[in-house]
DNA sequence: CATTATGTACAAACCAGTTCGTTATAATGG
DNA sequence: CCATTATAACGAACTGGTTTGTACATAATG
């Protein structure tokens, strides 16, 4: 119930329409922030740029962030969030485990390709040697629901004959991180040396269907292998 | 034969030992500067930080190398030609071509490992989208020579019916690069993330043998990994 | 004496962070 | 319902330290 007339705090739908919008600027601040830091690094990065590019200024960022390295970390924070976010939208559950494994790395691979920027953020902070992924209490969290994921597909591929048993899922994790993450991460220098458009669709079709191959060779047993 | 017989100009073993001694200087300010860089990256390192741990002085890095973005360059081209030289060590002529892969991907393995400085130097400057790498005539052809080496021992272990054909050497290249640079370059916040210290003994020869065993089954025909 | 090699001090630009001031909104008291 | 005060949101200009690069001077070398 709005008890004054005035123009200016008219609601919208519940959300009172302001003038002054401190939720919206600080996304907009940490939206600029997180290209300027994913595209030049946190030395890189230019509190003056981010700020420019900005509908706010340079004064609000020291008001919402603190300084730099708090700003960094919030992009930082921000980057794992959305992708991890993203990744829940994977569902494996009805498929045979052989094809939710093949769904899961697909969907890795290409989760990978469309979120360069929280690559390149990743790429970064193992630069700082993961230094302000260590001050953070939201991050850790965030990479837990990843290995659940594949350990019940991996378990249930073991129980139903198509596995192979002993494989960790947290290795397993780390062997299609690797090639997804490879995948974005050296793509410039490896194009420039073998001369090669990586990031072209052939190429990137070629890669994916490969590193699928691979994962799945991993996996499976020999002889359900030999047997396909 | 010495002319004159200044202490200074006294001949060691056909070398003139002289207080001015250009090549070392240059040396140790790139020894100096590549450890910086990778440090701290290209915009992140210093150059009065460098010039500080140099022999000589700041007057002296630009003498030589005209500004921080060609010591830059040099020390990129040095990592590059420093590894690759370690890597012509590597001989699997007389191995038959199981033995001689395992033999490969171990070995790049090891190295990547042990030359964390130039892993990190790669990362900096995917980070830079290849921009320096680009203007080094130098770097390309190093990288020619590790194709080659992979190229003979796949087409022996086709001919011999180890291998499965059809694979594309670069594409192998890749794969193997992919798992060997990941295991360095993401091992700060991999380990973070999941509370496991994947610079351990055990954890690295865990990852070695899977490395190894992922690559081996990707090129191996079925029937011959099933026979095994 | 010309060229190469080296040291010192300085300048000009840059850049993170602050100061000070202004306006908008919420809270309180009459 | 208005006046007063407190606090939140914002802007412009400035500061102090840093950092790249240079000017100038000097020493060695041929």
């Amino acid at each position: 119930m709005a008890t004054r007339d005035d123009a200016r705090r008219r609601k919208a739908d519940g959300a009172p329409t302001r003038q002054q919008d401190p939720e919206g600027t600080r996304r907009n601040i940490l939206e600029i922030a997180s290209e300027e830091f994913a595209l030049n690094g946190l030395s890189g990065a230019r509190i003056d740029e981010i700020a420019a590019r900005t509908r706010s200024s340079k004064r609000m960022i020291y008001y919402y962030f603190g300084d730099k390295e708090g700003l960094y970390l919030a992009a930082l924070e921000n980057a794992y969030r959305l992708v991890r976010e993203g990744e829940a939208e994977l569902d494996t559950d009805g498929l045979p485990p052989v094809e939710a494994l093949r769904r899961l790395v697909e969907f890795t691979f290409d989760h990978h390709h469309q979120h360069e920027s929280f690559i390149r953020m990743v790429m970064i902070e193992n630069i700082h040697h993961a230094d302000y992924l260590d001050r953070s209490e939201v991050i850790r969290q965030l990479n837990v629901t990843a290995i659940d994921n594949i350990a019940s597909i991996y378990s249930r591929g073991v129980a139903e004959g198509w596995f192979r048993p002993g494989l960790d899922p947290v290795d397993l994790h780390w062997q299609i991180s690797a090639l997804c993450f490879f995948n974005v991460s050296n793509r410039a220098t490896f194009s420039r040396i073998f001369d090669r458009d990586l990031g072209s669709l052939e190429a990137q079709a070629t890669l994916r269907g490969q590193v699928v191959d691979m994962v799945l060779r991993f996996v499976m047993r020999a002889d359900r292998l030999a047997a396909e």
